[in-house]
DNA sequence: TTCGTAATATACGGTACCGTACATCGCCAC
DNA sequence: GTGGCGATGTACGGTACCGTATATTACGAA
């Protein structure tokens, strides 16, 4: 058999990129085939059409966003906190997985199936969010109150154009996240910066992206 | 002269409405034509192209998001903070700004001349939450905390897909919100609910937007 | 009524895609 | 080698756009 050049995966690395860029009407094939330095002949063989390629963009998507973080934080032990953390950085941190899940959020605005799946990872970020924030509050709505707070603030910032006078996004955001994640809210000034810091930093976000 | 059927405003409000629908790469003349149930013939009439229009429809967008919303609220009176509220109502509870307002900042991410519209526009709207939160917060770092975790929010749940076991969005949301702007957030059980609930209600949410 | 003009329709050439059909090319097995 | 087959290139017809040029229409003034 012939080597294949640009077998399956790449058509689909490169539509995620593509689709992390320009969103999902961006991803065409014969956009993509020009990206990859050859002509559209050979997708066919991989893909029936344009949609089964985004399809399998969100199959691989999904399996990045869930199996294999978990697995990667997993595989890399720690305390449960720690774990949890990791797995906020290794999605909203990531500079490969961010800017698709901000582009699949929007996608799946205007399509259903999309909003599915995406509603399935969510859930599942949802839970471990939940855990988390269950090691410093007991209420149940308290803790889903806060980490509804916690992720509309890792998807909002990079969809938030607004400066902060004086400050830096980052400083803002990790002052929020110290009032997300401190127990005792309304003494910040009092306790050691570093505690904060550490518990909030799986949600670290990367300053500024909201300007590009 | 003959009548216009189709005025230049209608062409900037149908695009307004696709670009809601659809995001900035839907709009294309020929739709809008179709939609309008006329042809294209008329459009360059009004615009030199296709450029032209999202130009236009980005100032018809700034002056509705800014200006017309700051004008009505001053009309309507009322203490400083109810007019406050009654800005995020108009802004982030309306059907129709809403819907545009998210898609020009998914826009924003792709091209400077947007994000540098929406920067000016976010600039206006967080002035005016800095100000209401200033009601409830002297600490110019929670100041900016606060509203930069309110504005994540009434942006964030409409691209948040997850569920909340038993509760509503809403629900959740209603919490998060006293959290946000109540000055004894630890004490939300024995504070009159109606206090917080009328203080935050500028920032309601439409529940469920994130799954449609 | 008739005329002028603005608004619209129609027609066109060009581009960028889609998906298909078929030709070609280059490994690998033999 | 070389034959075969799978990966790729090429060519095609079709659609949906863009922007332009030109014909047509319908109102309102005269």
């Amino acid at each position: 058999m012939a080597a294949t050049r640009t077998p399956r995966n790449r058509w689909i690395e490169e539509g995620l990129l593509v689709l992390a860029e320009g969103g999902p009407d961006a991803v065409r094939v014969e956009v993509l085939a020009k990206r990859l330095g050859v002509t559209k002949g050979g997708f066919y063989g991989f893909f029936d059409d344009r949609d089964a390629l985004l399809r399998a963009m969100l199959d691989v998507w999904e399996r990045e966003s869930t199996d294999e973080v978990i697995a990667r934080v997993q595989r890399e032990g720690g305390d449960p906190r720690s774990q949890i953390q990791r797995a906020g950085v290794l999605t909203f941190s990531s500079s490969r997985l961010l800017p698709i899940d901000l582009a699949i959020r929007t996608w799946a605005r205007r399509d259903a199936v999309v909003a599915e799946r995406l509603r399935a990872v969510d859930n599942r970020r949802m839970a471990l969010l939940r855990q988390m924030i269950g090691a410093f509050y007991s209420d149940p709505e308290e803790i889903e109150a806060r980490a509804l707070l916690a992720f509309c603030m890792a998807i909002g910032v990079h969809f938030l154009a607004a400066d902060h006078e004086q400050r830096t996004r980052g400083e803002v955001a990790q002052r929020a996240l110290d009032l997300l994640f401190d127990p005792a809210p309304r003494s910040a000034a009092a306790r050691p910066p570093a505690s904060a810091k550490d518990r909030s930093q799986g949600f670290r976000t990367n300053t500024g992206c909201a300007r590009s």
